[in-house]
DNA sequence: GTCTATAATGAGATAGAC
DNA sequence: GTCTATCTCATTATAGAC
């Protein structure tokens, strides 16, 4: 997009450094630091930190509408492309932990409007995605339809973006359920599609 | 807790900036600005930042507690406790928002080390409380048994978290079916508990 | 483009009067 | 206990040489 390479190196050390300790957690000569240059040398490619924060956003969010290109180019019946759709999601949100950790804490600050319309966006983008899919599959009767597809929506993307978030919490819990996070996404796919009701008992 | 009563008037001022904008993204005078008191004053009830910001948790964790054991007296039969659990879990989110929203924080900060520790424990206490419900569900054969129940108690808080989080951005969306987050919650318990499948289909 | 050096401001924390 | 005044240091940002 028109940046020179010494930007983007400096875009990808910021990126790492935003998401893990939030826009006030990093200092300037961090990221210079880990860009391996001087700090005057950023205020050269970005004139300010909130600018560099806002292209770092901008940035990462590139690779995130290559994904939704992909996920809309699923095959196979409707249902199928749904648990296609919840995997290849979270294995996304964890190749990408960066920017979704960015956006989570967007979401978390109040009105502090730094990046927050552009994290909405592109939450606005996945739901509604993964709505259109749901309504396909309601039109073809493979799912109910008494409930609208934006709480299905809710209920499945909820699920997923919580074990992303929750995944190391989770590893500290006794019993060892939370091995692979890929597995448990499968699992409580499969729990959301059938329901917690024994009509969903393989035995 | 043998705190002075201008000890919480800061603790009360600090948890709501701290939620909003995290640790980093607040400074001792704008505490000091909200409680109505001199910034030096803060330093003679706390001997630094990060002792009142654990302070802070400790205090908002308090009321955990208290909820916590309310939850455990739930009347009904199981799968009712369950129902009634959801709503109340949530109710409790917004209800103490400031608290949920640090202990989310404090999720996605990697390693930071100041109060995850603690953070994660309240999430453990939650979440092995669901989980006892859920396993007394599937010993009366209430709901299915070939899904552990870490991953069912998973499934069900992931969504109410992601509905607090996601409340606000949610509400942006076209179509306005995000009106009530308490009935969202309600809506959502419900297409968990019988799943997207079309024998839930109430038509 | 990249650096060193430096300004200008704000942060956490302390001293000491009342 | 609460304040004003101050210290010290880190921060954002700029100036200007190479």
């Amino acid at each position: 997009m028109g940046l020179s390479s010494g930007a983007t190196q400096i875009l990808i050390a910021a990126e790492k450094l935003f998401a893990k300790r939030g826009y006030d957690g990093v200092s300037m000569q961090q990221i210079a630091s880990d860009a391996g240059i001087s700090k005057a040398n950023i205020y050269h490619h970005f004139k300010s930190k909130d600018e560099l924060y806002l292209a770092v956003l901008k940035y990462a969010l590139q690779d995130m509408n290559v994904l939704l290109a992909e996920l809309q180019g699923i095959d196979g019946t409707s249902t199928e492309q749904l648990a296609h759709f919840s995997v290849e999601h979270q294995k996304h949100i964890n190749a990408n932990s960066s920017i979704s950790r960015l956006i989570l804490r967007e979401m978390l600050d109040g009105s502090s409007s730094r990046g927050q319309d552009l994290a909405e966006q592109v939450f606005a983008e996945y739901f509604s995605l993964l709505r259109a899919l749901l309504c396909k599959c309601q039109e073809r009767g493979e799912i109910r339809h008494d409930i609208d597809p934006d709480h299905m929506a809710a209920a499945l993307a909820g699920m997923n973006v919580f074990l992303f978030q929750s995944w190391s919490a989770l590893q500290h819990f006794p019993g060892h359920a939370f091995k692979n996070q890929q597995e448990s996404g499968k699992i409580m796919f499969e729990l959301l599609f059938n329901g917690f009701t024994t009509h969903g008992d393989k035995k």
